[in-house]
DNA sequence: CTAATAGTGTCTATTAGACATTATTGT
DNA sequence: ACAATAATGTCTAATAGACACTATTAG
């Protein structure tokens, strides 16, 4: 005897099986003051309340469609601005990150510009930008510490080979600022010449023809041309 | 008033929330015969019923104690195996993908070694290899299709800067069927004399001194030197 | 002028691709 | 010998690093 899909989903019961708390978080870095920035917000509730941890939270089923909806509607709440640049990193899950039981988190990372959402994140009280420096010493909510690690050597990777940092950057910018987060992000300064030649072979940046005005040389202001996510270059930039 | 964990503890219910289907299913892929293989199962139950999909299941959260646990458990119970080569792909989650309600899914893919797992999967009724190309014509359970596409997709990358992919071989091997199958991979021929030169670079594998006996030279066999997972080249194969 | 920073010229070193050549087996 | 496959020799092209040099601003 065959049972339809119907009858099947008539018998069937979520709630036979011992649940398990789902929670979407995102490591949010930026650029700003010659430091990568990580925000990282203050636990107002059990456990490891009032642990600085990462932005995010349970998944809604009534109003996330879907894991990306969830880090969206996380980081909006802090920000108030949509990301450019989001990527899902990992999920972690075990039986003991958390006292309420068998628990994951869906981590994602995101590069905004801190401009678009310095004032936001300033007048939410709970939430503060920390240099990545600061942050490795605090003792953070969950494993929130090796999500953070995770995300950075993604990133430090895609410097490598890419120009995806460009999106911890308000536009336009210079050059010279988009080196500094490669450098930041790798470790290690970066040539000048070399990274100017592959800024140039990956047609990914548009002079606005402004310039900057500072003591020295003004640098050109640059543009991400629109709709260029994804130039990936054969060499990496050497580690 | 501040109430300590304990007492936070004691007023929780986990079942207060509406749960989510939570499943963690693998990418199984090997190579055999000139083909990349990928190993499918065949469902037994609804939703989508006998229609073929990823060997995975619902997180156990008396068996598992991570998500890594879970994807080894089910590919064991397939395989027979532990594979030398599990890596975590992406999670995927929405409230439409089951009928049962919101639902996710951890994505791994494992390389295997045929030969170690061969009799098993042939011993097991609803399991077969099947070659990617068969596989990308088969209408899937649930968007199984998209997450070997993402797996493949992440392999095809690695083939390009790594020689992980030599975990779907059964060593000993020869540098031969390694090429063959990052050309796989890739989509394109690889240059004999750069292929070898880079496998002489890594220093990831030894001569054991013996040869294959077929028509032809003989070639030697090597085997991966152990503790070496993770040498990456500055320079990719061009795609 | 000097200091500071942006941007260029040009050489070297590395390495992937191309492809011809040599080596080693079975029949 | 010939076919088949493995392995090497060697040239070229592309490109990252090094670093000296030039350019453009403020004061």
């Amino acid at each position: 005897m065959t049972e339809t899909l119907k009858e099947y989903l008539k018998h069937y019961d979520a709630t036979e099986y011992p649940s398990v708390l789902v929670t979407v978080d995102t490591v949010l870095l930026t650029y700003h003051e010659d430091a990568i920035k990580v925000l990282l917000v203050k636990r107002a509730s059990h456990p490891d309340i009032d642990h600085w941890g990462l932005p995010g939270g349970f998944l809604d089923q009534s109003k996330d469609k879907s894991l990306e909806d969830a880090a969206n509607r996380n980081i909006e709440a802090k920000t108030n601005i949509r990301p450019p640049y989001l990527e899902q990193i990992q999920t972690v899950g075990s039986g003991n990150r958390d006292p309420r039981g068998w628990s994951m988190s869906v981590i994602f990372s995101a590069l905004v510009p801190i401009a678009a959402c310095k004032a936001n994140v300033d007048s939410v009280e709970e939430a503060r930008w920390f240099d990545m420096d600061e942050a490795r010493k605090l003792k953070l909510a969950f494993d929130h510490k090796q999500a953070i690690e995770a995300a950075f050597e993604r990133h430090k990777q895609k410097a490598l080979y890419s120009f995806i940092p460009v999106y911890a950057l308000t536009q336009p910018m210079t050059l010279t600022e988009l080196r500094r987060v490669h450098e930041l992000l790798i470790g290690k300064t970066i040539q000048r010449k070399s990274f100017i030649r592959r800024a140039e072979a990956s047609d990914m940046f548009t002079d606005t023809g402004k310039t900057t005005q500072d003591k020295g040389r003004p640098a050109a202001l640059y543009k991400v041309k629109s709709a260029v996510k994804d130039y990936r270059f054969v060499r990496n930039i050497e580690a």
